[in-house]
DNA sequence: AACTATTGATAAAG
DNA sequence: TCTTTATCAATAGTT
């Protein structure tokens, strides 16, 4: 009356189950993708095509959006010859920094105008100076406690 | 010793748990879309960027030519927007953008550490604003060549 | 399409 | 952070 076993990762041969299972199948990874979504507050795209060609899609915001962001944040990190190198993870840094750069390619490709530019003048010497006090901080606390202050490089998060 | 109740629907306040659930529930989507593509013989590509804004990719093909894929099928005569840049901000803004850019670098190599990254963030939030009100500006004030539409959701059809 | 027996996913705890 | 465990959720095969 039900699985008899395991689900064999492999291509389903009859065309009926296969049509079937498609669509079961996308149902729930849809839902999974909304889900995601909306609880973990992430931005998600999907598209599918079904053999057959049909097309079906989610995005949180946009498809176009989402592409577009991809692009970005994807021609940031990237040099020409990479393999499959750093797909994502070892690429991370901390969240404040990978999300300052994106920021500033944002930023680059909307490129912004001149009063646009002062006001963000203002914003960028605070943060100049915030973080040069950070790098201050961060001498001193090393000379008081032998460097032990704060391990300066290479975590690596695991999860985000 | 494990879940009271069901799921609630709704985004997840606590920022640690989110950050975990986030974790687990990607690899689960990610390892649904796969399988998907595998047994069903579907084409997929899935875009997810964290709260943190890091990016996690999928594709049974490439992302990009699902997405050429998408354009066309979806293709009735989307746009491809402007060419219209003012040249008078660019030296401006790319001036500016190019120091945030240096101060990004310098954070990522000096790796503040969380409580830097807290204070930071303040910081970050209003330049996010600031930009997304540039943007926002810059929208209304061009107005009349439409940009892109963006479909804000999904589009479920019944069985393929 | 609706129904279960099973496997699979995962929230909370360790 | 990784592992474990109790439950809930997804779904393969059947009707």
């Amino acid at each position: 009356m039900a699985r008899r076993g395991r689900v064999e990762l492999r291509r389903i041969e009859d065309k009926a189950s296969r049509q079937v299972r498609f669509s079961k199948r996308r149902s729930g990874l849809f839902k999974k993708a909304f889900e995601l979504a909306l609880l973990c507050d992430a931005e998600v795209a999907l598209l599918v095509f079904s053999p057959a060609g049909k097309l079906y899609e989610y995005s949180s915001t946009s498809i176009e959006d989402t592409y577009d962001r991809y692009q970005r944040f994807a021609g940031t990190g990237r040099n020409v010859n990479e393999g499959d190198r750093n797909n994502n993870d070892d690429a991370a840094a901390s969240d404040l920094q990978s999300r300052l750069k994106e920021i500033a390619t944002w930023s680059e490709q909307n490129n912004a105008n001149e009063s646009d530019a002062s006001e963000l003048e203002k914003l960028e010497k605070l943060l100049t100076n915030a973080l040069r006090d950070t790098k201050t901080k961060k001498m001193l606390s090393k000379q008081n406690n032998g460097g032990k202050g704060g391990s300066t490089s290479s975590q690596n998060r695991r999860q985000d």
